[in-house]
DNA sequence: ATATTTGTTAACCATTTGGTTAAACAATAT
DNA sequence: ATATTGTTTAACCAAATGGTTAACAAATAT
């Protein structure tokens, strides 16, 4: 095969390496000669696609939270009723995860170092996170008494929680139980319709 | 004051001062500059007590573990009744980190690192956490009738999930909501009671 | 008092790391 | 064919970083 005919553009080939290594190690454990590596590629030719290290980083980081907040923004401000948020939710965010299970941990550890920088960069306006909707409606089911009197608060930190975590702590559940890759899979997949039975047998009158 | 009178040790003080740095840049992103900055000393000091980076950090990690995993161990294996464990869990576990809020990030991130290798660090046999006899006790309940039939490892990863996720999502629900320090303390004292009767409401027949 | 051990520092060193440069190479335009 | 533009590399550089050294100061033992 000829040395510069590729399938993927270069630009991609760097995009995907530094995804790996900046998820596995972070912005700070990150070095740029790790990512050239991985792409094979000369590292000067990293900095001739991005400026520098910080502008590589906020690209996939960028990305990386942009696949994960819009859809949560997207069902809560649906018109859907409480109960088939709550499913769509479960379902469409763990096949999301699924497919890269790697993104919460990333994104919340990297947000964790410096909130605000990262609050501002991301949401400059459109697709901030606003529960507010999803909110009311929780508060409006309690009023017409249809589910049992519970903080919107809770119930939203609850479904986040059970949806969420599991890719959190993934890697010690893995260790601690001996289970693999499929088994995690699998075991996320029965939770698509665990969760949602499980909060709404624990809400509703 | 005397240049050599000291209320705290200097081995704590370096201490105090690589937990916070640590803690908040992680393994790679954390210089030995800055922990003895933080400490007041130099730098030169910080090899003087602890050989190496490595090892300092290996201090910090093994007491945040030891702060978080033990704890669940307790409980798991305690010979008390379902439901009061599950309280108690709840109860316990949201207190210890109320006071250090920043643990479980802090632990989970970087044992995703290299999960193995911090695995066998960590539970060279003792204090592993074990959580078989748990599952069995739901297991237990269950074939007993007195709860719906649920797979253990669900309720399981629901417990963990409701108690711990909180905290690592933390700084993104007080931006936000734009809730602060001690808000988030009330929310989360209020979970003590509301995680419990969540769980219980969701699974008792 | 004095020798010895322990604690602390400033200066230094080797290596790593992000980033640059200049030249070679390929593709494209003329 | 040749000039021009865009892509890639090897070699290099300055700054940062983990770690060491040698000397000095304090505490302790003799």
């Amino acid at each position: 095969m000829s040395k510069y005919k590729k399938d993927k553009t270069t630009e991609e080939k760097i995009m995907e390496a530094a995804r790996k290594v900046f998820v596995r190690k972070g912005m700070y454990g990150a070095r740029m000669q790790d990512i050239a590596d991985e792409a094979g590629i000369n590292k000067a030719l990293v900095h001739y696609y991005f400026k520098n290290k910080q502008k590589l980083f906020e690209e996939i980081f960028m990305e990386a939270a942009g696949k994960l907040f819009p859809r949560v923004n997207a069902i809560f401000i649906s018109e859907e009723p409480l109960f088939a948020k709550i499913e769509k939710f479960c379902e469409e965010y763990i096949s999301v995860v699924l497919a890269n299970p790697y993104l919460p941990l990333f994104v919340l550890n990297e947000m964790n170092q410096d909130p605000v920088y990262f609050f501002n960069k991301l949401w400059s306006g459109k697709q901030r996170p606003n529960p507010q909707k999803f909110l009311e409606q929780i508060q409006e089911e309690v009023n017409k008494g249809t589910i049992k009197n519970f903080s919107p608060l809770q119930l939203l930190m609850n479904l986040l929680s059970l949806t969420i975590f599991p890719f959190i702590g993934k890697p010690i559940f893995q260790m601690t139980l001996g289970i693999d890759e499929l088994q995690f899979r699998m075991f996320m997949e029965q939770r698509k319709k665990e969760i949602p039975k499980f909060i709404i047998d624990a809400i509703k009158k």
